[in-house]
DNA sequence: CTAATTTCAGTTCAACTGATATAA
DNA sequence: CTTATATCAGTTAAACTGAAATTA
């Protein structure tokens, strides 16, 4: 990541907005494992570069809404690609069948451990 | 791990000691995920709590030989029954068969990147 | 001489705490 | 009034960089 000038946090935030079209920050803080304290810096980051933008909701003054942008919808593929091959190299010694297995395992433990 | 005053890095170069004996901290830097840089200070905190012994290696007299001492085996021990209930409530939603399927894959995808 | 070992000072990323201002 | 949101300042743990002194 560090190789395309990306944090996690950045992969993280744009893949959350990708599933769920737009939200609040405190909204994305809850689907992701950012913290309401830094999804700000997050947000600023990602929005200098044109790759969310942050607007008012109008329907609650409280709220930020974030989007993502056509160029963070390109930066997210992008990243996807990278992280697919990454993966592909992570898991080489393992047949198809068994990465499958592997995920179909951490999967449910994830799924379990998941907020209600 | 906070819950008894220690770090990952505690565990990790208690478990390294009781693998191999003792080592000189470089040795043990390559053997754990433990910079060289930080091993200082981790041998420092365990031997302030009497958990390792270091000593200077007499063939050699670049080396501190690091040794694991009676209480370092004690709270080694309590560590290990600590995180085996930890990874038990971590697997909860899988069988002991699926389980052991989990290990297995994570271990040969350890392995095949091990250093060699 | 080169190379290995220990140590120090400092950086980075991520997770977190606690507080504040604003608005619902 | 209480609660939610965004933000800020600061802390912690771990991984790391670069450099120095000592010794093989």
């Amino acid at each position: 990541l560090a190789g395309v000038q990306a944090r996690r946090h950045h992969y993280v935030l744009l893949a959350a907005l990708d599933e769920v079209g737009s939200a609040s920050q405190a909204e994305l803080s809850r689907r992701t494992t950012i913290d309401r304290s830094d999804m700000v810096a997050t947000v600023n980051e990602l929005a200098e570069r044109g790759l969310v933008q942050r607007a008012p909701d109008p329907t609650d003054r409280r709220r930020n809404v974030v989007t993502l942008t056509d160029a963070g919808h390109r930066h997210l593929r992008k990243l996807d690609t990278l992280l697919a091959k990454v993966q592909d190299d992570l898991l080489a010694p393992l047949s198809p069948d068994e990465r499958e297995q592997l995920v179909h395992l951490l999967t449910r433990v994830v799924d379990h451990h998941a907020r209600p």
